[in-house]
DNA sequence: AAAATTTGCGCAAATGTTTGTAATCATGTT
DNA sequence: AACATGATTACAAACATTTGCGCAAATTTT
């Protein structure tokens, strides 16, 4: 039964050849006879032959295995950013790994490590909301092995990143409010370790700007992302003497969240206050009451992106040490 | 920079003493004495030495990697699963790689190919809504790689499986709508091909069986889980002349799509139409109106069940052929 | 027809680790 | 003083594959 373990060895064999020739004509070696090749690929496919990876690891040291590091993968916005990524890699003959931090940076840690161990040939990585200092990270980069950052990524210029255009997008979605004639618009961001919150902050403050709107500071809050923290800092929101009319909200499920802890406070939701978000979830699809707009991410395309440019990091390796490289990709609001 | 490739050899070329002996002190070999392991630790960690996978492979024929194919990572059940699955295979080691077969049995079998290929030392495998054969996990079996079938598993009693005690959950559900005193009950079912769907029709059949209601062939659909499908035979189902009360759905996405439909056509969910489904998902939390009842499957739960499963298979392996065994986890019937 | 080139294939080393067996050494026994 | 003993350590083979080099035979060029 157990028909594991043949080798190009028992193709040698069987045809009476030498294990190179056998190894070459695999290989579609020019310098191996056409009569030859089609035996061999005969026999291989008689024996069911399948290539052994320790092997040609431990010659070529390619693993053919990137790692994925995400906080979660029950968010979609993560779990369609995987798929996006998969699909790209499996076409090209990879396989991927997938550890998740679960904003941790000590697990976050654990799964570089991990990764640094299993000699995988690159890694895409969307940063915890711990991490603050990338020790890690540039453990990665001392033994060589390429690094794309997703989505949240550090300020640092000098790295690979993906992300969306996020400034833009606040802006767009603060003017959007405005131009509703609600003045008094909120953001409840999330932790600032994360460039993604400042971007989101930027854009907020750039269009209150544009449209000569006060910034108000009591108006700006800043969630862990935990349901518990996200309620606690919309109370002090709706607690205000002049309570905002909008907030925008760090990303869908933040956005629920403050909604629910709204109808708790018994404020009716797009009604009393309206809720504006990134990410822009099939979940909302689902919900009778969604937020009025959200920000189109494209995280499908986004982790296409990331890991066509991981691909093309690991190839070039060997020839030239690249400049890093940023890609941006465009967001969309969509109204609800 | 790239201080890669520290091997055992250089430590025995730092210390002197036998590449073998490096070996047996980094393994704690008993007969490596005290303070010769002692050298070859502290030499190990300044030269940041990482053992190589692919040698230790190559030699012990082992990955320490388990390949898990689901139908969907975006599916809230099935990323807790992982969850569960990481959590216990990586405690031990192991690392876990991820394909996703989108329902679709070619993307399945290119999955488990990869996996043989890349010689993972166990799968968990939840089957596509197309899988009607089993060739390909033939083939893991015929490489001798340990299989374990979760949640979606195919009939067949030889195999190892990990599963909801499904027929008692729908069985459940049932009677709570009967005790409610809705008598009408439809069922949107899975594709048959499915165990579980079946397992489902069965409670929900003996449940009617048990109370004395008819059985109405007419109020029995089954959706291929796409929206498109479940929104005709919801449609189906609400233009018969006797509209049933109530509908037990295959999960809780097909039961978002089915209320979904029902607002189409003007019926109201929960109110003209009730609802009761699988899963409990945490998406049901954020929703105003939510189906009625939900079975809580512990998604999580059985996950880490079936990793344990699975490592437990991998380790007697080489001792037994064990007997396929079967864990059934309890589910729960939450009102919301 | 001799020389040069191309074509087709085999030999052997190398990759880093594990492991069975042999060698060495100090120690204590006869 | 020879020797068995047990504790350490060294040697070498093995795992499956790739690849530089070499050697013929076949083909082309002089």
């Amino acid at each position: 039964m157990q028909k594991s373990q043949v080798t190009i060895k028992d193709i040698a064999q069987e045809l009476g050849i030498a294990i190179s020739t056998v190894s070459r004509a695999l290989q579609n070696h020019p310098r191996i006879g056409l009569k030859t090749k089609e035996q061999v690929f005969e026999v291989a496919k008689r024996l069911n032959y399948v290539p052994n990876p320790a092997a040609i690891l431990l010659r070529k040291n390619k693993t053919y295995t990137v790692g994925v590091v995400f906080p979660h993968l029950q968010e979609e916005f993560f779990s369609q950013a995987i798929t996006g990524i998969e699909d790209v890699i499996s076409a090209k003959g990879y396989n991927v790994v997938i550890s998740q931090s679960r904003d941790k940076l000590e697990r976050e840690n654990r799964a570089i490590k991990s990764f640094i161990s299993s000699r995988v040939d690159g890694v895409i990585a969307s940063i915890s909301a711990e991490t603050t200092q990338y020790y890690s990270f540039k453990e990665l980069e001392n033994y060589g092995i390429p690094l794309v950052f997703f989505d949240r990524v550090p300020k640092d210029v000098a790295v690979n990143k993906v992300r969306g255009n996020i400034v833009e997008a606040a802006f767009e979605a603060t003017s959007f409010l405005a131009k509703k004639g609600i003045t008094k618009i909120a953001i409840l961001n999330g932790p600032s370790n994360l460039e993604i919150s400042n971007e989101r902050l930027e854009g907020y403050w750039k269009a209150l700007k544009s449209l000569n709107l006060p910034i108000i500071q009591q108006y700006i809050k800043s969630t862990d992302l935990t349901k518990e923290d996200t309620f606690k800092k919309m109370e002090e929101l709706m607690a205000l003497s002049e309570r905002p009319q909008a907030v925008l909200c760090f990303n869908d499920y933040v956005a629920l969240f403050a909604m629910q802890s709204c109808r708790q406070k018994g404020i009716v939701p797009n009604t009393d206050i309206h809720f504006v978000s990134f990410a822009n979830l099939p979940i909302t699809a689902y919900l009778d009451n969604p937020p009025m707009a959200s920000v189109e991410q494209f995280a499908y395309k986004m982790g296409e992106q990331a890991a066509l440019l991981l691909l093309k990091i690991i190839d070039a390796k060997q020839y030239k040490t690249l400049i890093p490289e940023e890609i941006i990709i465009d967001t969309e609001l969509v109204i609800h």
